[in-house]
DNA sequence: TAATGATTGATTATCATTGACCTAAAAAAT
DNA sequence: ATTTTTTAGGTCAATGATAATCAATCATTA
């Protein structure tokens, strides 16, 4: 038993894993009290290692009859494919770079061409907003966000290749 | 449901689903002694659950032979979805705004979950690279993103499937 | 020992419900 | 034709029940 938020974190994964939706609803107060600790430990937990970077988003309600819901758009992590997809972007990636790694990744179906536009949009759009930056600086950059919106959709099942 | 809004939501819902038109029209009065309520809660139904970012229109009229009328958005080309998703940005978003806002995008399957993530992550990522600009300054930024972003996906739409 | 992660609780924000009061439209009365 | 009455719907503020945020503190790790 390591602590408290690891322990939340894992009871929330195995409601996940007995689902056959990829999502669950559950009452703050519940589990907070489940795990006697203070609400807030709940929201901890959520933006700690239930983020959208991380392949999940919140939803929730506050007053009577309020709920958290967490959304999961990934499976079990497999990690190598995490790592691959990091090597495959590096520390600093040039537009061109980046879109012919999109084509390819759309090719082999990674991602839908809808998914693509959203990132080459993404990255054109912080090319622009950051112009006045140097080239060097601007890439590292790049290579952040690109990192981030891949690592969120590679989680992916295995179920598909 | 949960509770009463809802199960007012749901109804309404349902009695648009069984009409061939996109709209009905209900006697405030009548539905509040139908679900034994005060009237002013079928406002509050339509203020937090037809709004224009839900997908309704509403219209109504006082006095002798009052309604009110409930219409569906229906957004037949490209074009008028991107009309309407430029409205619902505005010039200028928080990201718990743009959070609600994709909710609901997806909700009328206009996006879908994984291009949602994709799309938060983004704004995610701009916000933290942006930490030290203005807070007025980032959320004109973030409006900029979010309609570029769903500009490309409104015009993608129809051709994909 | 400095930096990061975890825990806590006080304060703030949001959602649903209710009712008192306001406004508009049409009918009735003058 | 104008005024009054009736019959609707609209607005807003108060309340109770949650959830979110934030800053302070404690614990762990590099």
């Amino acid at each position: 038993m390591q602590n408290l938020s690891s322990d939340i974190e894992k009871y929330i994964l195995s409601m996940l894993d007995n689902e056959d939706t990829d999502s669950i609803s559950l009452r703050r107060k519940d589990l907070a009290e489940l795990f006697e600790c203070v609400p807030s430990q709940i929201n901890y937990v959520l933006r700690s290692r239930f983020s959208p970077e991380q392949g999940f988003i919140i939803e929730s309600r506050r007053g009577e009859h309020g709920y958290i819901k967490i959304l999961r758009i990934s499976c079990i992590t497999p990690e190598e494919k995490v790592e691959h997809t990091d090597d495959l972007v590096g520390n600093s990636i040039s537009l061109k770079e980046a879109h012919n790694l999109l084509t390819k990744l759309q090719e082999r179906e990674f991602i839908t061409l809808r998914e693509r536009l959203l990132m080459e949009i993404s990255l054109r759009h912080s090319n622009l907003i950051w112009e006045d930056i140097s080239l060097a600086r601007r890439q590292r950059m790049f290579a952040g966000l690109l990192k981030r919106m891949l690592r969120g959709l590679m989680l992916l099942s295995d179920e598909e290749e």
